[in-house]
RNA sequence: GCGCCAGUAGCUCAGUUGGAUAGAGCAUCGGAUUUCUAAUCCGAUGGUCGGGGGUUCGACUCCCUCCUGGCGCGCCA
C-alpha cells in the first residue's frame, strides 16, 4: 500500500538531498509524539557527506518544503526535520482504503505467483496432543494466514511423527500386554499407557528395548502384521488429532509424515553416495559435517534401520520436486535447531540451492513449574483438557456479565479458545513460556478477550447505529487527536502483516492488535459515537467500522474468531 | 568443554533497518458506570536496559569480554 504522505514528503526531499525517492521513504521515522508531528527526516547521514551539522542541514532542508494538500508543515527540530501530515486528509485517505478493500485490507499480491510451504504441528501419533503442541500448531497456521494474506500459495503440512523405533516399540508393548479393550474408548491413552510401561520396564530388562527394535525392522521391511498393526494406531490417532484441530480451527493442505518418505530413502541415500557424500563410520552410514563444525548426520544406523535424519532430507527433495517453493518454514521447537542446520547444510553440499530457502521457524519450549514439557516422560497436560477448561472459564464470564447471550455455546469457545491461543501468540515465538493455568485463563489485560472485547464493543455500536454505513460520510469532521491516532494504526496494518511474514513472527500482528485496540479503547471512553450531530455520528461510524473491519482482519490471521457479542 | 539462544519495572513482556525524555499488561494504591457491553478506562508508585570495555554525532539495539539462565552436542524425535 503506497502512503501518498510519505511520497509527498520523498518527491520534496529528494532534488535537495540529492537522495532517490524511495531512499528518502525508507529514511523517514516517527518522531515523539509530544513533537505533534508525524513523520521525520533525520539529517545524520547526510551531515557526513555534505560535511555540515545536522542542525544546519535540517534548516537548509526546510527552505525546500513547500506545504501543500498533503504535508500541512515542516519544522526543524534540532537534528530531524519534522512533518505533520494533513490530517484531515489523512484520516480519509486511511478510512477510504479500509471501506474499499473490506476483508482484503491489509493484503498485497506481493507473492503472487509463490509458493510457501509451512511444516507444522507435525505430533506424533499414539501419544495425545499436549499442550506443547499448541505452540508449532497456532505459529504455523498463523503463518499460513499471513502468507496467504500476501498473496503467496501456501502448502501446509502436517508432518505425522508416525516411523521410528518408537513404534517398534509400541507394537512390543501392544502385543506383551495389549488386549482388544486397548483400542477402544480412550484408544490413545490406553496405547500411551502401554508405551510408558514398556519403557519402565526397559530399564530394568534392557533386552525388552531389542524387541522394539526388532519390531520397527519388521515395518521396515513391510512384515503385513506389523504393518496392519501401525495402520491401526495411526488411524486411531488421527481421529483424535482431527477433534483438537477442529477446535481449533485448524486446517492442513496435506497430511504426510515420517512413514511416506521410508520408500523414497534408498533414493536419497543413492544420491549421497554417488556425490561421494555418505561414508560407513563405526558402522552407520553417515555425512561428515565436521568442515562444518557439525557432528554428522547419521543415514542409516549400524543396525540398519534409518533414523528422522533421512527422512527429513528426503522429504524436502520431494518437496521441492512437487512445489517449487519459495520458501519452505519448518515450525519446530527451538531444541532442534541443530539438527534443521545439520539438515540444510546436507541439503546445500548436495548442490540443491534451494536449501537457502529453507527456514527453521523454531520456538520457545514450554515449561511446567520449571520442568521441561514434552512427551517422553509422560508428564504431560493434554491440549484438549486445557481447551475444555478456557471454554467452561469463558462461559462462566458469560454466565455472570451478559446472561442473556444468544449462543452461549459457540461465544464461550470463541472466547475461551482465543484466550488460549492469543496467549500463545502474543510474545515473540522464541521466548519460553512457562505454562501457567493462571495466564492462559486470563480474560483481561493485553489477552485474546480483550481484542474480541474492543471488536464486540465496535460491533455494538454499529448495531445500535441502526443504519448503513455511509461512504459519503463527511471525514473531515473527524478533527479529535485520538481519531488521528487511530487512522495512523489502521494506515499500519499492511507493513505489520509484511513484518510478521519476513520474520515468521505472527506476535507482530497480536501486539499490533494490542496497540489498536488500546487506541480504541482510551477513544471509547473519552468520545460518544452516537451523537445528536448526524454528521459527525455518520463520519465517527465509519471510523467504528474500519476498526472493526482491521481487527477482524487481524484477528482471523492469528487463527481466532471475531464475536460480535460476547 | 564446545556451539546456539536469552538477560529491559516486583512479575510477564513491547521497543521497526542504530535515532529525540525506554513503553504496556499483571500486581499495589487512588479514581471513573443516569451515557455506544466496566472482559473497559484514567491517575500514582515502580528502571545503573545483567556487569565492564569499545565503535559513533548518537547504543536497549552493533563488536569484544565476563557473569547468570536455558537448549543442543553420532546411531531418540
Amino acid at each position: 500500500m503506497k502512503n501518498p504522505f510519505v511520497e509527498e514528503i520523498a518527491r520534496q526531499l529528494a532534488g535537495p538531498t540529492g537522495l532517490a525517492p524511495d531512499q528518502v521513504a525508507r529514511s523517514l521515522s516517527i518522531p515523539p509524539a509530544e513533537t505533534q508531528t508525524d513523520y521525520a527526516f533525520p539529517c545524520f547521514a547526510l551531515a557526513k557527506t555534505k560535511r555540515l551539522k545536522p542542525t544546519e542541514i535540517a534548516q537548509e532542508l526546510a527552505q525546500h518544503v513547500h506545504p501543500g494538500e498533503w504535508i500541512e508543515s515542516a519544522a526543524v527540530n534540532g537534528p530531524y526535520l519534522n512533518f505533520r501530515v494533513a490530517r484531515g486528509k489523512f484520516i480519509a485517505w486511511a478510512l477510504e482504503r479500509v471501506r474499499e478493500e473490506k476483508t482484503s485490507y491489509g493484503c498485497s499480491d506481493e507473492g503472487a505467483g509463490r509458493t510457501v510451504v509451512v511444516e507444522f504441528s507435525s505430533p506424533n501419533i499414539a501419544k495425545h496432543l499436549g499442550v506443547h503442541h499448541i505452540r508449532s500448531t497456532m505459529i504455523g497456521n498463523a503463518l499460513t494466514h499471513i502468507f496467504t494474506a500476501l498473496g503467496y500459495k501456501v502448502v501446509s503440512i502436517n508432518f505425522l511423527g508416525d516411523w521410528g523405533t518408537q513404534f517398534g516399540i509400541l507394537m512390543a508393548a501392544y502385543r506383551k500386554w495389549g488386549t482388544a479393550a486397548t483400542l477402544e474408548g480412550d484408544a490413545v491413552s490406553n496405547l500411551n499407557a502401554l508405551y510408558v510401561r514398556f519403557n519402565q520396564e526397559a530399564k530394568e530388562n534392557p533386552a525388552l528395548r531389542d524387541e522394539g527394535r526388532a519390531w520397527f525392522k519388521r515395518l521396515e521391511d513391510g512384515d503385513a502384521e506389523a504393518v496392519a498393526l501401525w495402520e491401526q494406531f495411526r488411524a486411531i490417532s488421527l481421529a483424535e488429532f482431527q477433534k483438537v484441530y477442529d477446535l481449533l480451527g485448524v486446517k492442513f493442505e496435506v497430511l504426510s509424515g515420517e512413514s511416506l518418505y521410508d520408500k523414497l530413502m534408498p533414493a536419497t541415500i543413492a544420491r549421497l553416495e554417488k556425490l561421494g557424500l555418505a561414508k560407513i563410520d563405526q558402522g552407520a552410514l553417515i555425512v561428515d559435517l565436521s568442515t562444518h563444525k557439525m557432528p554428522p548426520v547419521i543415514l542409516r544406523k549400524s543396525d540398519g534401520a534409518t533414523l528422522y535424519d533421512t527422512r527429513d532430507i528426503a522429504a524436502a527433495e520431494d518437496r521441492w520436486e512437487k512445489y517449487h517453493f519459495a520458501r519452505m518454514a519448518y515450525v519446530v521447537g527451538g531444541e532442534q535447531k541443530l539438527h534443521f542446520r545439520q539438515i540444510f547444510t546436507t541439503l546445500q553440499m548436495m548442490g540443491y540451492d534451494w536449501a537457502k530457502e529453507c527456514v527453521h521457524v523454531d520456538f520457545g519450549m514450554l515449561r511446567f513449574q520449571g520442568a521441561k514439557m514434552s512427551g517422553r516422560q509422560g508428564q504431560v497436560v493434554m491440549l484438549r483438557q486445557v481447551l475444555t477448561e478456557a471454554i467452561d472459564r469463558a462461559r462462566q464470564a458469560i454466565d455472570q456479565k451478559n446472561p442473556a447471550l444468544p449462543n452461549k455455546e459457540a461465544v464461550a469457545a470463541a472466547v475461551g479458545i482465543g484466550a488460549v491461543v492469543f496467549n500463545d501468540l502474543k510474545r515473540q515465538r522464541s521466548k519460553d513460556v512457562d505454562f501457567d493455568w493462571d495466564a492462559i485463563l486470563s480474560f483481561e489485560g493485553e489477552t485474546g478477550p480483550y481484542v474480541q472485547y474492543a471488536h464486540v464493543r465496535l460491533c455494538s455500536i454499529l448495531r445500535k447505529y441502526g443504519q448503513p454505513v455511509d461512504a459519503a460520510a463527511d471525514l473531515s469532521l473527524l478533527t479529535e487527536p485520538e481519531e488521528f491516532a487511530l487512522a495512523k494504526a489502521l494506515a499500519d496494518f499492511n507493513s505489520v502483516i509484511r513484518r510478521a511474514a519476513d520474520g515468521c513472527e505472527p506476535s507482530a500482528v497480536s501486539q499490533y492488535l494490542l496497540e489498536l485496540c488500546g487506541l480504541f479503547s482510551t477513544y471509547y471512553h473519552k468520545h460518544k459515537v452516537l451523537t445528536e450531530d448526524a454528521p459527525l455520528t455518520a463520519a465517527r461510524i465509519r471510523l467504528v467500522d474500519s476498526l472493526r473491519q482491521v481487527i477482524a482482519n487481524g484477528l482471523r490471521l492469528l487463527g481466532m474468531q471475531t464475536p460480535e457479542e460476547m
